[in-house]
This record gives C-alpha cells, structure tokens and sequence, in this order.
RNA sequence: GGCGCGGUAGCCAAGUGGUAAGGCCGAGGUCUGCAAAACCUCUAUGCGUCGGUUCAAUUCCGACCCGCGCCUCCA
C-alpha cells in the first residue's frame, strides 16, 4: 500500500515514490539552528518527520530510504550567541548540537543518514560553488560591500511554492524590510546569497564566491548546496515546518534551480506550528517549553513524544501539561495492555489500520484512535510481535515504569513499619502509616508478596 | 490589508452526504482490610451562527462571528 501524503506544491495528496522505480528515495528535511535549546514546537516537525521516515522505510526498505537533515550552525543567530557569550562560533555550535542530540534520542527520533553542516569547510566550498553558478547564469548579482544577492526577477517561477505574487505586503513590513536592506539590495525581494563581513561577525568569516568580500554564506544557500552534494540536484521529498515555507523554501528552489535547470524537489510537506495554551511559543508570553522544562515538571520525552502525535500534522496543535498527563496515562494504558499479550504466535496483523492511517496522509491522531481501538478490542487476535511492530512505526517505546524512583531511607523505613502493621493485621496503624507517607509525597502500592513506593500523584 | 488554517463533549482530538473514532478527566461497579493497579459500564439527539442545495448535512455552497498562523532569515 503507497503513501500518501500532501504536496504543499500541488495542494494535494500525492503516492510518494522514489523518481526511479526501485531507487533510493530521497528525503530532506530542514535541521535546526544550534544556537540553543530546541523547544517542543521544533520537536514537533523532528517528531513528526521522524514517523514519515519509518513509514518511508517500512514501504520502501531500510535499505532504500536516504534520509538527510541539516544543522545550520552560522548564521545571525550563532554568530551573535558566541559575541554575547564571549566564546568561537563552534563551541557555541558544538554544545547545542549535542544537545539537540540528547534530546532527539530522548524522543526516540532516528538520527537522519547525514547530517551536513553549513560552517563545514567541504559544504562552504559547495554553497561558495553554487553561488558562483548563479553569478555566471545572470541569476545574481554583487553589491558594492561584496555580497551576493540572488535576483528573484530573473526566475519566473518564484512564488509557486507560496504563492507569493497574490500577497502583498503588510504596510509595517514592508517599512522594515526597506530600512534594513534598502542600501545594498536592487529589489526588496531579493535575498542574500553571501553576506560580505561586517565587524559584529568577528573572526567568522570565509573566503567569498569570485569578485566577492569575505564573509558568510546566507541562510538558504546552504539546503541548495548540501541537498545536491549528498542527494543530487533532484531530490524526491523536502520537508520542513510551515514557516519555512516561504520564504526558505521558495528562494531554495529559486537558487537551486536556476543553478541545475532541473526540478528540485518532487513533493514537498509541511508540518504546523506547535501553539501552547492556545497561542504560538515565545518567550515574552513564556509558554516557551525545551525537553528539560518538561522533565523538570515531571513528563517522560516519551510523554512529550506523544502529544506531540496526537494531533494531525498539518494542523495547528494545541499543546498543554494536561495533554501531557493524558500522554503518560495513555502510555501507562498501553504499557499494561502489553503485559497482557502472548509473546507470538498470531500470523495476521491486527494492527493494518494503525499503519493505514499513517499511510493517509500520515494521520497520526487517527493511528493513535486505531490503536486504542484495537487495544479495547482485546479479541486475542495480538501479541507483542506484532504490537512492537506498530510501536516501532509510531517511535513509541514503553519504558518499564519511567516514573519510579527510589524513596529516601525514612520514607523506606516508614513503609517497612506499616507492611508489618498490615501482615499484623494492625489495620489502624498501616493506614496511619499510610497517611504519614502521603504527607511525605510518597504513595505505597501493596501486592501479595510486598510492596513499592511511588511519588504520589499530584 | 494579502495569503493560509481552524472552530466537534469538562480538556485534547479523528472523521463521514445517511445520522458522531480514540485518549485524558469524571461517575458507577467488580476485585482488594484500606489505597493503588486491573477489569466492566456510563458520559455530544450534537459537530461556531444564519441561510441555501439535497430524500438526507456536522460533512457540499454562501454569508457572518470568533480564534490562530504567515507576510523576507521563526520548526
């Protein structure tokens, strides 16, 4: 069965398959920007991206699936990061690429097949290359500081992706960008290609494209070079949140297809925003939640994971602590459901509709609600094969009991003291015992042979 | 102002031209000395408002109201 999925391009939902029958289907996903931590609204695109890539390797093979996202570690952001902290752009860029690391293993994402920098030395020569193509086809042009800018009237297809020619542009925008820009650009669309060096970027400055300054290359250069370095100029599937849509990705297909004459992406797919409470994260409203936020507050990545899946992806989610309790209560329901299953044995699987929803347009609320269907059916019809397999489509991993710590030496001492009050049948006691540990946040869990201590439920 | 998305039970959230998946919470029950867990049952005559098309609309069309996002370097 093919997947579907919606092309922003054509505003329809199209099979996804490799350009060559067979072939490797290529997928690029646009990375983050490591100049801190990610928040979970990007965790939302990386999660999301993430089920689109098992689903792309469970319909293609492992083997046929070359997944590529990058990391843009300079641009405006990284560099100003590194002046303010006083530190080189690549400690600054190192200590929040391990970190995006760490979390992206924490949510159980794969980690793409390359992950190409753009401050790497090879990938600046491809993007110094590609700008240098664009110089000679007339497609760009120089100013008088030695930057580049790339001429969006000399592509006439520019503004398919976003429609761009049917918007216009609000009147305080347009102020901005003038003011900003109005010295060096020749039309106020156009956009930079190199950024010839100024003082601010300090010692983060490359040699520029042929009759070009010094300095750095411009944030969308940069998906143009390495998608072609690593995927060839034609890739089968570009993927990244809405905001990118324009105007990231409409100037990438402008650079890189004016520069190979080919088409650059074959579909394209972009997953909404993330709201908190209603309204887009920012730090001024500070609904703005990291990984470690989250964890502080007592939730699983796993849990985060999962809210993050119970919404359709192309629909702006609303995300809350209580979606978040509703995640670990339905991982809870699902880890127990687990216990429950005969190892193997079942031939037929039970669990098609979870995959046929993901394969709808990668409906992951829909798979979640086949899922729990299937789980409250409880015909016998599962066992943990088959169930593992559709955990293992959706990232889900059960973890053992997450939540379980180990409680302090009094709290310990308080429990041993009322599991022999109990044995003793000394009822009056064990619940006053009881009691006491509930003042102390602890909760005891007696079974027939002992017992265990949680933190208690707030 | 332009472009786009959405308004479904207390919360989150699928979906369909023929009468509403699922999760969470809540309520009742079984079982446990109690508690927890587990299991069972229940919870929208209704899908923003008003019109229209239709045998039939939450689902199509129109208008309106409300919310959200984007509009040059934000996933």
């Amino acid at each position: 069965m093919a997947i579907k999925l919606y092309d922003s391009l054509t505003r329809e939902l199209r099979e996804l398959h490799p350009a060559q029958p067979a072939g490797v289907f290529t997928f690029y996903n646009c990375g983050p920007t490591v100049y801190a931590p990610a928040h979970i609204g990007n965790f939302r695109t990386f999660v999301v991206n993430d089920v689109l890539r098992r689903l792309l390797e469970l319909e293609f093979g492992a083997a046929n699936v070359k997944h590529v996202r990058n990391l843009t570690d300079v641009d405006d952001k990284t560099i100003k990061r590194a002046r303010d902290e006083g530190r080189s752009l690549t400690e600054v860029t190192k200590r929040w690429t391990d970190k995006f690391h760490a979390d992206c293993a924490a949510l159980n994402c794969l980690p793409p097949h390359e992950e190409p920098r753009a401050a790497d030395p090879k990938h600046l020569r491809e993007q110094v290359n590609m700008i240098e193509c664009l110089l000679d086809k007339g497609n760009a042009y120089r100013t008088a500081d030695g930057s580049v800018y790339f001429k969006v009237s000399s592509f006439p297809g520019y503004g398919r992706l976003s429609r761009v020619k049917e918007r216009e542009l609000q009147p305080g925008a347009a102020l901005k960008t003038l003011a900003a820009d109005a010295d060096e650009k020749e039309d106020g669309s156009d956009f930079a290609l190199w950024k010839a060096w100024k003082p601010d970027d300090g010692p983060n400055k490359w040699p520029g494209p042929k009759g070009a300054a010094e300095g750095r290359p411009g944030w969308h250069i940069e998906c143009s070079a390495m998608s072609k370095s690593i995927l060839g100029a034609t890739i089968d599937l570009h993927s990244g949140g809405v905001d990118l849509l324009f105007p990231h990705h409409e100037n990438e297909i402008a650079q890189s297809e004016c520069c190979n004459g080919t088409t650059f992406a074959r579909h394209w797919y972009h997953s909404e925003h993330l709201l908190v409470d209603g309204k887009k994260m920012s730090k001024s409203l500070g609904n703005l939640y990291t990984l470690d936020d989250l964890a502080t507050k007592g939730f699983s990545p796993m849990a985060v994971r999962y809210a993050l899946l119970s919404g359709h992806p192309r629909k702006q989610l609303n995300f809350t602590l209580d979606s978040l309790h509703a995640a670990e209560s339905a991982l809870h329901t699902l880890r127990a459901y687990r216990a429950t299953l005969p190892d193997a044995g079942v031939t037929h699987d039970v669990f098609a509709p979870v995959l046929a929803a993901l394969q709808e347009d990668l409906n992951t609320p829909a798979a979640l609600g086949a899922l729990f269907t299937i789980v409250n059916r409880k015909d016998g019809q599962a066992d943990t094969a088959s169930f593992d397999r559709i955990l293992l489509a959706l990232g889900l991993v059960l973890a053992p009991n997450p939540r379980r710590i180990s409680a302090p030496a009094e709290i310990q001492a308080i429990a041993d003291r009322r599991w022999a009050a109990k044995l003793a049948k000394d009822f009056a006691t064990a619940d006053a015992l009881r009691k006491e540990l509930a003042a102390g946040g602890w909760s005891m869990l007696d079974r027939k042979d002992g017992f265990s201590l949680e933190p208690a439920k707030k």
